[in-house]
DNA sequence: ATCCTAAGTTAGTGGCCAATCACTACCTAG
DNA sequence: CTAGGTAGTGATTGGCCACTAACTTAGGAT
């Protein structure tokens, strides 16, 4: 396999591993293990633990707008909003992983920043801005919209988080079509 | 000092601690040093680390809640979103940290339930359902407004914790009395 | 055949960290 | 004066983990 081949499958790997045990919390011999190679190896194709981490959240926000852009693509404006908060529930049900890796993300940023580290946050704040301006360009560029669409979705990242069932009275302030399960 | 007082200010010592580091990102040394005692002695205080973040998440979503009670109390009921938006911003900025806790606490339950353990997740279910249902019951009982409500929330913690500075225009989808500074 | 490069490994190191154990200093009640 | 409880410390340990260095193997071109 080449080695940008394994790159990519390491950043798959990494984002699953990531997802669950924070970035303090995770091994990189975990990563290693899922990748089906040797912990060392990891270190030729990354310079260290936090680039395999920026990489996989990268990619992780990265993929999550494409979601959005795709799930919007072709609509009329007044629908892609409904539109977009299916796509989203159905990559919490197919892909939980990614959400869980979005939340370490942002306190992975937390952290760094506190630690005197401007680059990690810079790296995660264009990837997010990205997303950010997808959204809003989706909806028709109206702001209003848009901070209430990410805000609805931070709060459905932080339900799932916190382990809460589909079904459960939380959910209920939700659109049907933005609700788990 | 008794026991109990050393208790107390453990539990803000780690609040502030594990806000920035994260539950594995924090050693109890960190916060031992704060506290001005020996690290040995923490265990005498608490079973172990989990049971020291626990405590400091509880405590941390416990007086989010109060916060909340207190900003709308003796208020008509259409006058309270409001004031609960204005103490949440003025919370933001007096005492950043206790928004990062959140988060922290929001991925360390991502965590525990994902390595088996149910335990910690429904100990922090139980004190946020407090918390939603105070939310629930200031704003008059209307679920809709009240997942609005802490759907916005959760945006702003993610922006903080993303470092995206007062004035920045990820803000301007907000009330103005929700905005940073 | 031979050389080179790219992909990969085994073995090891230094540092950190949760938790334990055995101990000390102080206070208070009888 | 002393016996016991309460607040606290120093030393240690066993395990994990990021990262390094040095070695190995396989394929393609000359």
């Amino acid at each position: 396999m080449s080695a940008e081949e394994r790159r990519e499958s390491v950043i798959r790997a990494a984002m699953s591993e990531f997802a669950h045990g924070g970035y303090n919390g995770t091994s990189t011999e975990a990563i290693a293990r899922r990748v089906g190679v040797s912990q060392p190896y990891l270190f030729r194709l990354f310079p260290n633990k936090q680039a395999i981490f920026l990489a996989a959240s990268q990619y992780c926000i990265a993929t999550t707008t494409e979601v959005f852009t795709e799930a919007a693509k072709g609509l009329p404006v007044e629908e892609r909003l409904g539109a977009m908060a299916t796509a989203y529930q159905k990559l919490i049900h197919d892909d939980p992983e990614r959400l869980l890796m979005q939340m370490q993300t942002y306190v992975a940023v937390a952290a760094a920043e506190a630690e005197g580290d401007r680059e990690f946050g810079e790296a995660v704040r264009r990837a997010w801005q990205e997303l950010w301006d997808a959204v809003h360009i989706e909806l028709g560029a109206d702001v209003d919209e848009t901070t209430q669409f990410l805000a609805y979705g931070m709060l459905v990242n932080t339900l799932v988080c916190l382990g809460y069932p589909a079904g459960h009275r939380n959910w209920e302030g939700f659109y049907e079509s933005a609700r788990p399960e």
